[in-house]
DNA sequence: CAGTGGTCTAGACCACTTG
DNA sequence: AAGTGGTCTAGACCACTGC
């Protein structure tokens, strides 16, 4: 059998995945519900296996479901961290010896890994900002509740931190930023640079993520007193980990 | 004929697709150059229509590829703004009747179409912020260059601004802000709170988002000096279209 | 072991774009 | 008119999950 002659104007796969939307949306089929699977779905709207995956296939790609292989799809959880965009970064903050990522996750217990400390040549963007072209940097990831939510990046400029406390894997009380004020260095101002993407196959491994799952990019710039810029962060937020909040005065 | 014996490891569309991606990462297929059709891959790796598309449709999930009906399958072309979240703010610029619209294009020109002025009652997470159960919505969409970039949704409390020109599609040198500048509650301080996830079908609709491009969620409450909330602009960002700043002192 | 999602083949008709 | 992507059917084998 062939497609029915008229294709009634909105196509199969997408009015069935509308109606599961919905479904969700209003709350209907709650977190962590099942959904109809392929063969409910092949049955209840008379078509063909594949026009069914194609229409669990929108919803898994727009971030609202979850496939589990042996067990059925599933709608998908959400319960984003809070990140401070300023106040996390306050010297009152880390120059009283506390790590940054406190401020984050009040509370719940977080952990890092994945941690490499290298000497690289520095990517063009990075070079650019920090004007050198070897560069010293720390990578690592970082979990809350047993699942990763980051992955980090701090490029520093290979001759400002060349022997110093900053290369080791740990940096003592304050971390990486009490350090460089050790040096004379200390981050006064910061920007922060936001953009939103679909992410590479890497990061999808690492992160663990499901289909339909952006990445937040954060490239924030630290910069001394004398206004030279002494680190580069890269940072791979898992978008639906997160929250991200900044204050300002007019 | 069925499948090959042994599946090697990794799928062939995934195999497909990874030298795709490689492709396009390292610039041997630049912005808007046409990848390989379906029917170039099927000769290609001697493989079915089905298992062709499925590879080309991980790269528009991904937003790398942007499929053309009837033409081809492109690479995605990246031409961002960049928004400062603080420096448009200042009240040095709205306070002179500058449009804040103007911070974020320097130049670029952009337009605004489809508004409307409604009172509604306000969701859940509104008036939670606002304290007041009905609010007056100005919605209204940006576009740049011809193409639209945001969506944006500022709530008001509706006892405040009633019969105020705030409800008026035009609202005059400085905007909204200088209004409740004149109504003695103009902002002086702002929180921003930012997510970033899949577009749902109506934004999809009206930003003309191809698959695979996340949007940003933007949610800014606006503070008058007496630390009351005036305003909640709830803004739905391209996240292609967009690089987000953020300027902080430590 | 029955059910589920993951992958793949081989065909079909359609609307749209391009030369 | 030829080529392209969009949609759909009808089958198949597989690995994994859960009872």
């Amino acid at each position: 059998m062939q497609q029915s002659p008229v294709p009634p104007e909105t196509p199969i796969y997408r009015r069935i995945a509308d109606g599961l939307r919905e479904a969700i949306l209003s709350g209907e089929l709650r977190d962590g519900d099942r959904l109809p699977g392929e063969n409910a779905l092949m049955a209840q709207y008379g078509v063909a296996r594949a026009t069914a995956r194609q229409a669990l296939s929108v919803l898994i790609n727009e971030g609202l479901a979850v496939p589990k292989r042996g067990s059925g799809v599933y709608v998908r959880q959400f319960r984003p961290l809070r990140r401070h965009g300023s106040r996390r970064l306050s010297h009152g903050h880390w120059g009283q010896g506390q790590a940054i990522w406190d401020a984050d996750t009040r509370g719940r217990s977080y952990t890092v890994d994945e941690v490499h400390i290298d000497r690289e040549p520095a990517e063009n963007d990075i070079a650019r900002v920090l004007g050198t072209a070897e560069v010293w940097v720390r990578r690592r990831r970082y979990s809350v509740d047993g699942r990763p939510v980051q992955l980090s990046a701090s490029h520093f400029p290979a001759a400002l931190v060349e022997g110093t406390p900053i290369l080791r894997e740990d940096t003592g009380p304050g971390g990486v930023y009490a350090r460089l004020g050790d040096l004379g260095h200390g981050p006064v101002r910061f920007t922060e640079e936001l953009r939103a993407r679909m992410p590479h196959p890497l990061e999808t491994d690492l992160l663990d993520l499901p289909a339909g799952t952006p990445v937040i990019v954060i490239m924030r710039t630290a910069y001394s007193a004398a206004g030279v810029p002494v680190e580069v962060n890269e940072m791979i937020l898992d978008a639906a980990s997160y929250v991200l909040q900044y204050d300002f005065d007019a």
